[in-house]
DNA sequence: TAGGCCATCTGGTCCT
DNA sequence: AGGACCAGATGGCCTA
């Protein structure tokens, strides 16, 4: 049977999508074959187990083609202590509907994996869009659900009321309803790089915000994946360091690499590293260690504005740009980065905000 | 070891 | 008939 399946070029394409999610390796294409196996036996067992199948099975084997053949239950109907059945009679199961069976069952199978892989896919894609994207130590399904549910919200309120939020309240709003361990590391996120944040802004505007508060500016979006200066090989004064996160924030500034971008294992974001003003960072140029690669986990994504860097860091459309090495050549628009997506409208009204 | 998360299988339902 | 979608069941893996 199984030999069949994989001879079967109608069933071909199912097989080899399958096997090229599990990157066209061998052995996944082994243990692929081996699943098929197992659920072929499970097939064959639940046909043994369910209704007579067996009994069909060897009547059928006596007229294997006939397919029309009605299925007589008379003694059952007849009875009176089980209702008739309703709707069309079952057909006796011939060994070549079994087998027809079986075929549709494999082939459900493997749609319905193709279905689940792309809605895995497309988790991924939210997944790097949310305040905390990892690539390592992603956050569950659910999670990854609720957090972007909560962005929307904030950002929908960041809209509306027009006004500048504290940052405990956005960090309320982002966490609201996720586990402990997920709020954690969401709010040490964001409060790590509002500390950030507060140190330069204190120093330019002399602490007019108070320390719950932090600019608008720095609201996390996926402005470009550094990494920080304090993950750098020489700097342990990083509070989450040890737990593998990073602030993109200050690295966007004052950063001197950008090692991930090196990373052998490292994927450019699928959403474009986005600002908040709907304009994109490029990747850093830079020269980068590979013992960097474990610096970054987790980053937030900052947006760099006017008045919302850390000390010694520049913004992205001040003119202090030109110093931080992101150039306004490395700023695209965003239909240079994501040619196959609308430019969803929040985006005009943010940038509009952003810019009164 | 319990619990969380995940991938997969499976049968049911609805729609084309 | 067949595909899409859904939800329940199951087993594997990982972590506290």
């Amino acid at each position: 049977m199984l030999t069949r399946l994989f001879s079967d070029p109608s069933l071909l394409p199912d097989v080899q999508k399958y096997s090229s999610w599990a990157e066209d390796s061998d052995e996944d294409v082994r243990k692929i074959k081996d699943e098929d196996q197992v659920s072929q036996d499970d097939m064959e067992s639940s046909d043994m187990r369910g209704d007579d199948s067996r009994t069909q099975s060897e009547h059928a084997g006596e007229d294997d083609e006939d397919d029309e053949v009605e299925e007589e239950d008379d003694g059952e109907d007849t009875e009176g202590d089980r209702p008739k059945k309703r709707g069309p009679k079952k057909r006796k199961m011939t060994q070549a509907r079994i087998e027809r069976s079986k075929l549709r069952r494999i082939k459900a199978n493997a749609r319905e994996r193709t279905r689940m892989h792309d809605l895995n896919s497309a988790l991924d894609n939210l997944r790097k869009v949310v305040p905390c994207y990892s690539k390592t130590q992603k956050l569950s399904k659910i999670e990854t659900l609720r957090l972007a549910k909560n962005y929307i919200w904030a950002l929908s309120e960041i809209l509306r009321s027009g006004k500048r939020p504290d940052l405990v309240s956005y960090v309320q709003t982002l966490c609201k309803g996720l586990s402990q361990p997920t709020t954690n590391l969401v709010a040490g996120c964001l409060q790590l790089n509002s500390r950030n944040f507060l140190t330069e802004q204190q120093c330019q505007e002399g602490g007019r915000y108070g320390s719950a508060s932090f600019s608008m500016h720095s609201y996390p979006y996926q402005c470009a994946r550094l990494s920080s200066p304090h993950c750098q090989p020489g700097s342990n004064s990083h509070p989450l360091r040890t737990h593998g996160y990073c602030s993109t924030y200050d690295s966007l500034y004052g950063g001197s690499g950008s090692p991930e971008y090196n990373s052998p294992d490292y994927e450019p974001p699928l959403s474009p590293p986005l600002c908040i003003n709907g304009n994109f960072s490029l990747k850093h140029q830079g020269s980068a260690s590979p013992e960097n690669e474990k610096g970054y986990h987790y980053s937030m994504h900052y947006s760099g504005l006017p008045g919302s860097r850390p000390s010694g860091g520049h913004n992205l459309f001040g003119s202090s740009g030109a110093r931080s090495g992101i150039h306004s050549e490395n700023v695209l628009p965003y239909h240079d980065m994501h040619l196959h997506h609308e430019r969803p409208p929040v985006y005009d009204e943010l940038n509009a905000f952003f810019h009164n």
